[in-house]
DNA sequence: TTATGTTGTTTCACTGGTGAATCATGAGCC
DNA sequence: GGCTCATGATTCACCAGTGAAACAACATAA
């Protein structure tokens, strides 16, 4: 796999020599959102690879760990949509999949029969607690370096970048 | 969609309690992850909306760019498969998908037989050159607000990560 | 030069994710 | 009650991405 380095200079160097055609662009902006992109598709494929082991994909894992982190272990498939960012569609196969493998169950809705309940499981609980251990490594290990004001700044400016993509998306225009 | 804002806040929530079960977590590495990976996956899902009209994916697009980017306006499928993190299989897909559209061309190699030679055409950069300035705005106004300082220190912390996802990959103690 | 291994690309079979349509239930209204 | 519309979940058909294998061309060494 290519070092992440050199991708990113390349990257710079292109986005200079477009810069040249079509001075309008603003290249410090695209620079800074294709950065953004390209290490966050690396530090997800680099978390990936630790849980595929365990037979599970990403979008399952992050599913599991959003029902283990709730007080009550249960969520419903349209919470857990919005909560993982996934389509309805693929929340009924991802649910399927975990299902299948004894880590959560469903059932309908009491209140509003709609619904469906999905709970973690006892074994569910015991495979969240073997799964996230290994990442720990890796996940501190990626922010060695950064001492306590640089965490917060990284996560102050991050923070300020996705209020923006909330105004930008709930229309201040609309 | 749901406000990343109340998304963010949700899953702080529920590190907070997976770190009351299991203290050896990291909890400030752990959610600057998700953060990083939650924004990203919106910036990713927001530029992706601005070229789809044009009938064009955002892993098609990105390729297009590369080539328009070069000096000579050509690559190889393997140089690609690396600028654009893309798998060889998919690089083939993208290539195919372009060059239907006439919008790049295949020669094999003059030098290396084995190589194919890919090359952006007048209409793949007429092409870029239409889809885009439509993405301009909302590039900047993802960072507006964001001064100097603040888009300088947020370009040195992702670059500072990258390294470290570098190190870790090419295997500091391998 | 022919045998061996490596590299660049493509093909094939499969997994993962999405939009549109479907179905059941709930909510408001007359 | 019956009518209409909205909502939650699922099914279906399709698009996007990947690993393993195939294939062709290069490199090298006896």
């Amino acid at each position: 796999m290519t070092r992440l380095g050199e991708r990113i200079r390349s990257m710079d160097e292109g986005i200079g020599r477009v810069n040249q055609i079509i001075p309008e662009m603003p290249a410090t902006e695209t620079r800074l959102c294709r950065l953004l992109l390209i290490v966050g598709d690396r530090l997800q494929r680099d978390l990936e690879a630790i849980v595929t082991p365990y037979r599970i994909n990403h979008s399952e894992f992050t599913t599991l760990m959003i029902l283990y982190s709730r007080p009550d272990g249960s969520s419903t498939p349209g919470e857990l949509c919005e909560l993982a960012t996934q389509g309805a569609t693929n929340m009924t196969r991802i649910a399927n999949a975990l299902l299948k493998r004894g880590l959560i169950t469903r059932q309908s809705g009491a209140t509003d029969r709609r619904q469906v309940i999905i709970r973690i499981t006892a074994a569910g609980r015991r495979f969240a607690q073997k799964v996230l251990p290994p990442m720990f490594p890796r996940i501190a290990e990626a922010f060695s370096g950064f001492n306590v004001g640089e965490r917060s700044e990284l996560r102050r400016l991050l923070g300020k970048l996705a209020a923006n993509l909330d105004d930008l998306d709930s229309g201040v225009t609309p």
